[in-house]
DNA sequence: AGATAATGTACAT
DNA sequence: TGTACCTTATCTT
């Protein structure tokens, strides 16, 4: 479940369980062996994550770059399997075992290497300090549609497909609005609004963006969940009628992704 | 701007 | 058995 706040709990929850001890470092699956080697034994001493990207710091070692890509998954439960790319037991009795299967990237990388990643990137909303305007600097001179704009990652770092469909649906915003036509205040809003939702995800462990008056339940619908846990406005709710203003939900494909908008809650600019 | 490849799992048919 | 997927690097237009 790969947005920025999947990768930030990530983080946390290596800080809390393996930092500060030696750590066991395999790879069952084989394609990371060698630097798995070189790590084993290795104490994990720093976290760090920036939009979608985690770092593993190890002392004297350098740093591991983890990116999940769509379908990477990491899981804190220890069951054995053959698929597991990055294998890390440590803990005060080594008994916390972190499995990495099907990453995108998982790389031993050094200091530059890390920050020339960070340069790369855009603000993340859930980096405190990271600066909107950097991102508003990139959007307002943009011709670029709003919904594609908020994907890339040079422009705003950890926001996907979830988090842009639904931060377009809160701000009432067409997803086919060029970057250069947003508001300053609206973008600020937008930003805000960001790092409330994403650290909630972080907390949760999944995204939830629906506000407690457009509830189901406060709706007078049955209760409902979508696939991946949380509860959502347009997120793959295609076909199905607006939370809020009951027209059907519509989707198409944009960059590579499908998106999700609710045709007159987001109604066309001009 | 679009098409493709890569990786692992879950759910539909 | 197929297909969708909370991604992006790398190709070709």
């Amino acid at each position: 479940m790969p947005e920025g706040h999947t990768i930030h709990r990530l983080a946390e929850d290596c800080l809390r369980l393996l930092a500060g001890w030696q750590v066991r470092a395999s790879s069952p699956q084989g394609k990371f062996a060698d630097s798995a080697a070189l790590l084993d034994g290795a104490v994990l001493d720093g976290v760090d994550a920036h939009g979608k990207h985690l770092f593993l710091g190890f002392e004297g070692a350098g740093w591991v770059r983890v990116h999940l890509g769509l379908i990477g998954k990491v899981t804190f439960d220890g069951q054995v399997s053959d698929t597991v790319r990055l294998r890390l037991r440590g803990g005060p009795h080594g008994e916390h075992t972190m499995d990495l299967r099907g990453p995108a990237a998982c790389e031993l990388i050094t200091g530059p290497e890390k920050q020339a990643v960070h340069d790369r990137l855009g603000p993340d909303p859930l980096r405190s300090g990271d600066d909107p305007r950097r991102a508003y600097a990139r959007i307002s001179r943009s011709r670029v549609c709003l919904a594609a704009l908020l994907m890339d990652q040079k422009v705003l770092a950890g926001v996907g497909n979830v988090y842009r469909a639904e931060v377009l649906f809160r701000h009432g915003v067409d997803p086919y609005l060029p970057g250069r036509a947003l508001t300053a205040p609206l973008w600020e809003a937008m930003w805000a609004d960001l790092v409330t939702l994403m650290r909630a995800g972080v907390r949760d462990n999944r995204i939830d963006t629906v506000r407690p008056e457009h509830e189901p339940a406060a709706m007078g619908r049955p209760p409902r969940r979508d696939d991946h846990g949380g509860e959502v406005y347009v997120y793959r709710r295609a076909g199905l009628p607006c939370l809020v203003c009951g027209t059907e939900v519509r989707t198409a494909p944009l960059a590579a992704r499908n998106l999700f908008w609710c045709p007159s809650c987001q109604p066309p600019h001009i």
